[in-house]
DNA sequence: GATTTCTTTTTAAAAATTTTAAAAAGATTG
DNA sequence: CAATCTTTTTAAAATTTTTAAAAAGAAATC
């Protein structure tokens, strides 16, 4: 009988899950979407009022028959999820209810990925957090992480950062320590991710999302999921060779695209402008230390500083020429631009759109569409807590 | 109860595809693959024994416990599929029977896709064909057919070629015309269907499969099924832009790889080197009319030919540098080399090799294989066939 | 403006399918 | 060579889906 419970349980989870991504939702819509009857769905769903998990709000406006029943996740039932985003140099940390309001603002904290202990100095500062929070442990569904380098969700491990000594994955290490379920995911695949459960993703079965940040990461929708590849390195984005220009990049290889993409080049970039001498309003927007280097040129690009626009441009035009590559590719029905590049929007359109017309044929370009993403710095938080609720079962 | 006799014949038609494919099978097999259970799968194939479609062929050996009864296809259960591979200048066609046995022998045209009325002239070949091999019309299954272009498989439409008046879809047109079912697909897409279901990506989740031949196509096994992409354009591999070469490419933009692996231009590379006087076996084969000058070609390849292998290692060196690209993205388990072109084999290898250790992070290079097909000309056929007998109900 | 027809949702009974458990047939091991 | 493990097959119990019918509105028609 024990499997038949776990498929029971399994079903109340989806059913939870569904009214996490959709907020609300009437027992034919459940029954659509689970794939499972509805007669199943209706007891499952009493058993789940019965157990306080969730309530019945009334009728919904009638779509030409008969008003359905609507039903959400009981405001009283209290569960919370960690989620965590890491880059290179910086952690932040909040925690969010099943509604994905936070009951506790984003916490930051400066912490070097490649240090030795690193691991040791993201525990800390999560138990540290938890405690700040005064929630319930038992109350915590669990943690999510987002975090760069070659991640292997599935086995937990991360083999460009944060390494531990034990013989256990990075996601055992930190589970046993932190006593929660602790899931971890590459930071490109949670932006993804993101946009599939909330942004501009939704409802749309093959969708690439680009993450334009200290790299330029992909995230791949096929069939409305996440593909990951057969060891989940796909949507190496940003090393598929590509540049005409012959520097060598991080990887040791020459010609990828990181080297003309990435916000960390753009800004070595503006760096050298200013002390160039060239006219440009970053030279007093890099005085004020209160940024980072890379907002400041994000900032200047919105302000439409002529240099800032133009470095912007020509890493835009090398995207977009990737973009081409992909489009033929994977033919996908949307791309989305995400990630805190993203923020530039409108100045990046123009030369991505300029690539994509000269290296796409126009009919097969034509079937997909460039869209900005809306979710911004949260898209990473969202996703990681998401990929923590993806897999728990609220028991 | 319409729903459930439909559902019940989706699942015997299931079993009949399973055994087309394994040729024999258990039913704790026919279970797994089916995911369906074992009582139900039992009384279906009894059913399906009553019926005359199946036969018990006796135990297996044992696999370390009870031995399992096996099935098969009753060799007196007489269905047969017509296969069609076209390309611009040539139709193929055999007729299969259920065991992928021909019975009747390859036939070929010249037809030339691009002609006004080459629709027609197809139908004509096809039923002077089915005239010739005096199989009765009622256990025809149906007609399946490959054809370069832009194929739309789900609507049946090829916008490249083949061109009907008519309002409805050229299968359509072709089913109506010949009273029986036609599946059309892309013949990339219909070798890697072939290579999935007969060869080289047997029981694997992420392939990827390329077609060498008159272009270089691409069909993608994502998870264990053809990736068509969001409006059946996936794979356009020949078109990204990755060259270093600025020549013109037949699609109207610079830098395809096309312009530099396609076999028409390998060709065209050939009779320029004879023609300016270079030291060459092709000078003799190319006098010899009986067959065309791919052909000879990739005999002179085959026979160590030093022009004709530097020209074909140019190209192979391309299209390494074009899978260093697919492996970063798609990060697949292996990557099958296929199509007529795919016969030069070992020829090929070393300078793909020395592409993808160029371009690709060893990391992730070292996750994909690259194997050459061991289906030959007839994968395109094989396949075709099973696409009829992928939609067929068997009723 | 009342009545009929058409949608959509919900409930109840019937049919189908899966699970579970047990039996059968053979392999493996000490 | 008996005892234990595997794998397959069969039978009974439990679950899930289908089907059909009822309920509740909306839209259309006279």
């Amino acid at each position: 009988m024990s499997a038949t419970i776990k498929k029971a349980q399994r079903l109340r989870a989806d059913i939870i899950k569904l009214l996490y991504y959709k907020k609300k939702s009437s027992l034919t819509d459940l029954s659509k979407r689970t794939k499972k009857s509805l007669p199943l769905i209706t007891s499952t769903v009493n058993g789940l009022i019965e157990d306080g998990l969730i309530i019945e709000q009334g009728l919904a406006p009638s779509t030409g028959g008969r008003r359905p029943l609507i039903f959400l996740l009981n405001p009283n039932y209290k569960r919370y999820i960690v989620a965590v985003a890491m880059d290179q140099l910086t952690t932040r940390l909040t925690i969010y209810d099943l509604s994905n309001h936070q009951v506790l603002p984003t916490q930051v904290i400066d912490l070097d990925m490649a240090e030795n202990k690193s691991a040791d100095t993201l525990i800390a500062f999560i138990e540290d957090c938890i405690k700040k929070s005064d929630i319930n442990k038992t109350h915590l569904l669990g943690i999510g992480i987002g975090m760069p380098g070659f991640v292997n969700a599935e086995k937990g491990m991360n083999y460009s950062f944060l390494q531990v000594e034990e013989e256990i994955s990075l996601q055992d290490y930190l589970s046993k320590k932190l006593s929660l379920p602790v899931y971890i995911d590459n930071d490109s695949s949670l932006i993804a991710l993101a946009e599939l459960n909330f942004g501009e993703a939704r409802n749309l079965k093959d969708v690439l999302v680009v993450n334009i940040g200290w790299g330029t990461g992909l995230g791949m929708i096929v069939n409305g999921k996440l593909y990951r590849g057969s060891s989940g390195y796909a949507g190496e984005f940003s090393h598929i060779p590509l540049s005409n220009s012959n520097a060598l990049c991080s990887c040791g290889k020459r010609g990828c695209l990181e080297v003309e993409t990435s916000l960390l080049v753009m800004v070595q970039k503006a760096e050298a402008a200013v002390k160039n001498g060239e006219e440009t309003s970053l030279k007093t927007l890099f005085k004020d230390k209160s940024k980072s280097h890379a907002d400041h040129f994000l900032d200047a690009v919105i302000k439409q500083d002529p240099v800032s626009i133009s470095i912007l441009a020509d890493a835009a035009f090398q995207i977009g020429k990737g973009l081409a590559t992909l489009i033929h590719i994977m033919n996908p029905e949307r791309i989305v631009l995400s990630g805190r590049g993203a923020k530039a929007g409108k100045m990046l359109l123009p030369p991505i759109q300029q690539a994509i017309n000269e290296f796409c044929i126009p009919r097969i370009a034509e079937q997909t569409e460039i869209k900005f993403s809306t979710l911004t710095d949260e898209a990473e938080l969202l996703a990681a807590a998401s990929l923590m609720v993806e897999n728990s079962l609220f028991e």
